[in-house]
DNA sequence: AACTTCTTTGAGACTCAATCTCAATAGGGA
DNA sequence: TCCCTATTGAGATTGAGTCTCAAAGAAGTT
């Protein structure tokens, strides 16, 4: 399989074990689509039954960070979310404020202005974090 | 002083008392453009014999953000970053990773097109946030 | 397969920003 | 000035995340 694969690769890389729950860990976080935080990962995983701890979560999570294959986002609500990076196009979030949707979006004359907004200031871009906070039109939003 | 009619207008709004705290903590953040974080705050204003505890620096901070005074900046090294609010143009921000430099930028185009991106998609902007990190070219930057 | 070496794991202690508690203090209207 | 109620400060608490260290496990060697 293609993601067991990928951890291989990464892990040599680093000079690391491959490990069950390294595996795991990260077939969680591919599995899903929620943008997940350490602790639902955990709990995903003690709910299949699956035996590894909260420090092994984090410690993952670290190494997939690190190595591109996830990507941790801070969506000001106090606890990061990880979301699988391998295979998806780059792209920005909208939140409601109400009821946490959240939104991908991208626009590539947005993603060119910053570059060049930053060159400008002497700055070369490494990461950027782009999001909309508000109100959806969602029937099923609390706020309606 | 027209510090002061600010914050007690808000505070009367919101059925607060004005206090010789709330006063000091709103003009310490007003003194500085480094966007303290609060213990920083609650540091100037010990060092400069004034009395005030971390709790009422936080409870302060809070009335401040919730009416506007002062913006909240979440740079994601774990504690939340303060600038005033009053008589400032809304601006974004660039952060040096290596050096933690901050540059403010503005650009009314992306401004525009963030509203345009999230109404296609079904939402009211309420707030945003845009961060560039990077490598700046400043001699003085540690990574030089 | 057994041995060896070195990494990884898990349970729980710990950290640190931020929040909460509650008795003592102090606005501010009458 | 009195009274009522909000505010304050010291320290306890919370919660996400990190660290510790003995036990378990990966993977190369024989």
């Amino acid at each position: 399989m293609h993601n067991i694969d990928t951890l291989k690769q990464i892990l040599h890389k680093e000079n690391l074990r491959y490990t069950q729950q390294r595996q795991e860990v990260w077939d969680e976080i591919c599995a899903s689509d929620k943008h997940q935080d350490a602790e639902n990962i955990y709990n995903s995983l003690r709910k299949r039954q699956i035996n590894v701890s909260r420090a092994t979560v984090y410690r993952t999570i670290h190494v997939l960070v690190k190595n591109n294959l996830v990507r941790r986002l801070n969506l000001d609500d106090g606890r990061s979310r990880f979301e699988n990076k391998v295979g998806i196009e780059h792209h920005d979030h909208i939140v409601c404020l109400d009821c946490r949707k959240i939104i991908e979006f991208m626009d590539e004359t947005i993603e060119k202005m910053q570059i060049r907004i930053a060159k400008e200031q002497g700055f070369e871009i490494v990461r950027h974090v782009h999001q909309l906070f508000g109100r959806c039109l969602d029937e099923k939003c609390p706020n309606k």
